[in-house]
DNA sequence: TAAGATAATATGCATGCACATATTTGCCTG
DNA sequence: CAGGCAAATATGTGCATGCATATTATCTTA
């Protein structure tokens, strides 16, 4: 009858799934109960809620105490993606990383980034601005601002060896974060150091983290042309 | 001595994670074995599990069958951003959704996508070409590809009412897909449609969906300049 | 009749146990 | 010493059960 075999909690999920996608239950229709599932696949409860909670996970289903599981009206479209570690990218391409660190000073926080961005309006932040290259062609241009009030130890590193991204991740955890994507347009500075025409069109994500309620970091990265941030759903 | 209380498995993850990010166990180092931890804090090995399994999903910790769970030496920045209909995300801005059809035809699939979209060499695909509004004001530029094989109902679809997007996730729910954001360049085109100067740098998603081996769909999204796609971490 | 208290119910979560599976370690043999 | 087999071990998974909790339905009371 059914092709997965039922008697593990993802084989029931694929079978789930199967009745959703396959339009036996439709969508916002509620779906049996726990014990019932379990009753006909001939398995514990626990095991169905397994499968059900890996569902609710990926928006699938809906879940609610006393109400019971329904179909998604709308599957929310999820997509994870892990922003790698830009050594770790460039080396998964087979390509050799290098990056070098263009500018590093004390500044005042840029106007722009007061907002979202809180440190005492007299403290300065710690800049960074560096280049990553993969093959020794330029791969993603970077500027960053360090809060050194949560992050002291930045002071003393000197982000030659080991990127700032790298450092960070391994000395300075965060909690929670923001992250944005956008286009953005080649100026004269970017398209000489990306060697990339004036004008051209230009990937680039933006990233604030957070440890607490102390700012740590501020990133923009801007990778040259042709750049596509995959992922799987 | 713990802030979180220990007895659910949320609690003990948490524990976990303060011992994670405050480096009692260093990145790389072998953390205590599931059982152990079940007699640290007094609790069943499935609840631990629980706890672990959590953190491995996240990235933080690694674990290895016979090999033990390990702190992960560089935490993967997982992001997981929800792609909305666009209809919800210009109304949850608070402001009126609007879509208007240009193009509908009946067309061979572009040589471009033979490699990705595997659809008999000359069967014909439905290809729409649609704008999408917020307040009046062109909000993003919609190119898609319907494969007729797996979706004969979208034929019959006027796709006036309801978009393509809207239309296609109640009507052929997808089991994966790939998803790709890159940036390009206003072309004369672009530039009329989402009253963008020439050459703008513009934002860009492009995402394939499949049922099973079989593809349904391709769209390229073109937002009006300006976008952002942001997410929490 | 309306409002609030109470019971019923479905899912969420925890426990203890057993077995499956992968991987390392070390022994054992040729 | 090399190669391979086997045991030890840590995690992965399933099962049966009970309690917790949120939500709905029902009953009681003013």
């Amino acid at each position: 009858m059914t092709v997965a075999d039922t008697n593990s909690w993802t084989g029931i999920r694929e079978e789930l799934l199967r009745r959703i996608v396959g339009r036996v239950w439709q969508p916002g229709e509620q779906i049996p109960h726990e014990a019932d599932l379990a009753e006909e696949f001939g398995c514990a409860r626990t095991t169905v809620n397994r499968a059900l909670r890996d569902l609710a996970e990926s928006g699938l289903v809906v879940r609610k105490r006393r109400a019971g599981t329904r179909v998604a009206l709308n599957p929310p479209q999820k997509a994870t993606l892990t922003i790698p570690v830009l050594r770790e990218e460039v080396e998964a391409l087979g390509r050799t990383y290098r990056h070098s660190l263009l500018e590093r000073d004390l500044r005042p926080l840029p106007p722009m980034l007061h907002g979202a961005f809180q440190v005492p309006p007299d403290a300065d932040v710690l800049y960074l601005k560096s280049l990553h290259f993969a093959d020794d062609r330029p791969y993603a241009f970077e500027e960053r601002y360090i809060n050194l009030a949560t992050v002291p130890g930045a002071q003393a590193a000197s982000f030659e060896a080991i990127s700032a991204n790298e450092w960070l991740v391994q000395n300075a955890p965060y909690s929670h974060g923001d992250l944005a994507f956008f286009a953005l347009s080649a100026d004269d500075d970017l398209s000489a150091q990306l060697d990339a025409a004036p004008g051209t069109a230009l990937f680039a994500m933006e990233r604030i983290t957070f440890a607490g309620e102390e700012p740590i970091t501020h990133a923009r990265l801007i990778f040259a042309p042709g750049y596509r941030m995959r992922t799987a759903i």
